[in-house]
DNA sequence: ATTGCACTACGAAGTTAATCGTAGATAAAT
DNA sequence: ATTTATCTACGATTAACTTCGTAGTGCAAT
């Protein structure tokens, strides 16, 4: 598993709908991102093609039409944007973030309980076998 | 109030030391940082200047040593920061953004604990006065 | 007064990101 | 077979960030 370099932001957006949708041609990109803002098509051709060389995507050519999918995952890459956002924000306290948006954000009843449950289920593991 | 740009990176990384310690001479921060990774005087220096321009920081010319301090608070710049991050990121679900960081991030008791009890305050909040 | 030190000002260069226009190629439609 | 539409490839541009070197300025110490 070689390393590969985090996604700057315009690479974040079209990574979201290829994992929002699978395989993608350049048009469907396109026409989805087209949605929210204006952007030219071959604007996100480029971006494909960069990932392209990057390994942030691969692609079948084999029909005229190429498709691109993601070659990270959602996850994967998410925790280490998380990671680096942290480091660079919070001085590596993730403590600080969570209490910072829950302080912030207006969560609904449902979230809240859904994050307790979360909490509940830690403190379970965190007794049995120690982490911290 | 108008609204300032977000910092860059290396602007945070140098807004980080004038939250902690008050006005600072450039001196003062190249000295802080310098412990943390090989920069140079001059860098720091310029920085501010652009973090001048920006009206990221104001600063006290009346002695030969410039003494800068930040004019945005550290609460409110971090506000807006994790905001975008969880636009970019989380597509807007700062929910999404807690559930991943609690779900990673292994938090000690202590931590589970205050977040739990911002918890309980926010949901006897909710029963009050209805926020979402 | 001269020299040296510490500080500021300014310009310049290197990088990376993001965007788009033009051109070339392939397939489809007439 | 031409023409038209649809893709891809590629280069160029613009802007933002980051970094640092050089030069100038003024205070302080001899």
């Amino acid at each position: 598993m070689i390393n590969l370099p985090n996604p700057t932001e315009a690479e974040l957006e079209i990574l979201q709908t290829l994992w929002q949708i699978g395989p993608c041609s350049v048009k469907q990109v396109h026409g989805l991102l087209q949605e929210k803002r204006e952007v030219g098509y071959t604007t996100i051709l480029k971006q494909l093609q960069i990932m392209l060389e990057k390994k942030l995507v691969q692609r079948d050519e084999s029909a005229r039409i190429h498709l691109y999918k993601a070659t990270i995952s959602e996850q994967n890459t998410k925790e280490k944007l998380v990671q680096k956002f942290v480091i660079n924000t919070f001085q590596g306290s993730s403590h600080q973030l969570v209490m910072q948006v829950l302080g912030n954000a207006a969560a609904s009843a449902s979230e809240l309980e859904e994050i307790k449950k979360l909490i509940s289920q830690l403190e379970d593991q965190d007794s049995t076998h120690q982490i911290i």
